[in-house]
DNA sequence: TCCTTCTTTCGAAAGATATCGAATGAAATC
DNA sequence: GATTTCATTCGATATCTTTCGAAAGAAGGA
């Protein structure tokens, strides 16, 4: 059997995504742990590499969700996957919200 | 029988929600709307004056969601309940937060 | 007191979500 | 080609959400 090549990943304009698609996606501890992580890093990082408390199989239904909703952008890099913050992008369609909710889980006494 | 008299009703301080729990009261539609609608009239409105498409019981869970998200306040005004937004603290707690999601959501080719 | 208005709670149904383990697939290396 | 590594998909499950209609409760006015 030929080997397929790995199809390539989806990675909707930001003018496609509902705001309650963004807002739903940021809603959930973990997801918004991967984004605050990404924020600091704007190379991005490998997704296997993140610090986080599920299985491998339930970070990579986060990363579809965070990826579907047009946070994060991700690229195959050998056997590993690249993830990078989509921080111009979101920063263009939606001025002062990345910042204002990095800047509410930094204060954050409650997550 | 005594009447009981309404009970008070729950506003949590906005330093004990967690920023979850904020992203996901705004990540439905109707609550948006609604938040939306209150962010333009700072005096607040009557529950039942709001134009959603949702039957009485829906519409009283969805404000339920806001008040414990902090988002609102309510407060009973003969057999109305006046709801208004929580502007200032929302403001002092997640600085430019509100306005940037009122502003993608009012830019909002998609909602 | 009775009736109307406004809103909530309850019970139930349908749908979405987070979670895991096992199996699968692709890329790189041996 | 075989093996290892990285990440996903699949199937299953438990929980949470949205939604409604019916019933109940409180306030105010007739």
């Amino acid at each position: 059997m030929a080997h397929n090549p790995r199809p390539a990943l989806e990675h909707p304009q930001l003018d496609t995504v509902p705001v309650t698609a963004v807002l739903h996606a940021l809603s959930d501890e973990t997801r918004l742990s991967i984004v605050h992580m990404l924020r600091a890093e704007p190379e991005g990082r490998a997704c296997g590499t993140f610090p986080v408390n599920v299985a491998p199989s339930t970070l990579s239904h986060h990363f579809k969700v965070l990826r579907e909703a047009g946070l994060i952008h991700q690229e195959d890099r050998g056997t590993q996957r690249w993830t990078a913050l989509r921080v111009r992008e979101l920063d263009a369609r939606f001025p002062g919200f990345l910042d204002a909710v990095i800047a509410a889980t930094e204060v954050g006494s409650a997550r």
